[in-house]
DNA sequence: TGCAATTTGAAAATAACTCTCAAATTGAGC
DNA sequence: GCTCAATTTGAGAGTTATTTTCAAATTGCA
């Protein structure tokens, strides 16, 4: 799968890359895909939905879902962005939250010491926030 | 919302705690419902829809992916199974690690405390295990 | 260039979920 | 136990996210 490049694919990944930090529907990213003049080829929507699938397989985009809709987001994975700390998502109301880099790494230690666990710094704990309880 | 008892309700609620450690799209709660002769009065399809979706914005319901697909599966929350701590799963060998009581208190308690977040019991947090560094 | 293999996209198909509304059920007050 | 208004059910129709189809366009190797 994926043997050919083609300007759609690069578009794509380079439009996720410009929102590392959000996660968009298919219909989101077709939408301002449009509306981006910096998207000069802009991909149809089947073709979205197909591309973001190898992109979902191959680990490069994760797929979640947002709130208690019954589609699913993409957001590109990595990035160096947020890497140097953990993040929290309320299971109620959606939101993320970005743990204090202190106490991230302080977790992470302990953790490793006390478990012999490596925890990812990718991973996103759920619970709930404070507005939510 | 949710005025009155209904024998739909009942029946449903039973069934997900009779299969406390799976979890199931909707079409299979019908499916296996219709087939179980413990249930007398099978709710149709709608009815399941309806009731879930209640279910899971009161808690008692976890709602999540399984695989890639694109629908649902939903299981009973709670459960006394493995409620009191926490898990951490290896992103590489897939090993499932259940954290020790008194760790999983005090890691919770202190997200709290720092955080103002409360981490939610059924959390897997992600990342390597000792083997697999 | 030439051309076979691959990719695209518009439209049709599928499937998960929601809505509608008439009929059935519930439970509070007699 | 009965009455009745409020609520719940469920079959079918409606909606919408995602997949499939297939002819046309694109890719890149020779």
């Amino acid at each position: 799968m994926a043997k050919y490049n083609t300007a759609q694919k690069e578009e794509l990944k380079c439009f996720l890359a410009r929102h590392r930090n959000d996660s968009f529907t298919v219909a989101e990213i077709a939408l301002m895909m449009k509306d981006d003049p910096e998207v000069t080829k802009v991909p149809g929507e089947s073709t979205i939905y197909r591309l973001i699938k190898e992109l979902v397989e191959s680990g490069e985009v994760k797929r979640t879902v947002k709130g208690n809709s019954r589609n699913f987001v993409y957001q590109i994975t990595g990035g160096e962005s947020c890497h140097h700390h953990l993040h929290m998502k309320c299971i109620s109301c959606g939101k993320l939250y970005h743990m204090n880099d202190e106490e991230s790494r302080e977790l992470m230690e302990r953790i490793f010491k006390e478990e012999h666990f490596e925890l990812d710094s990718n991973a996103v704990l759920p619970g709930r926030c404070e507005g939510c309880k």
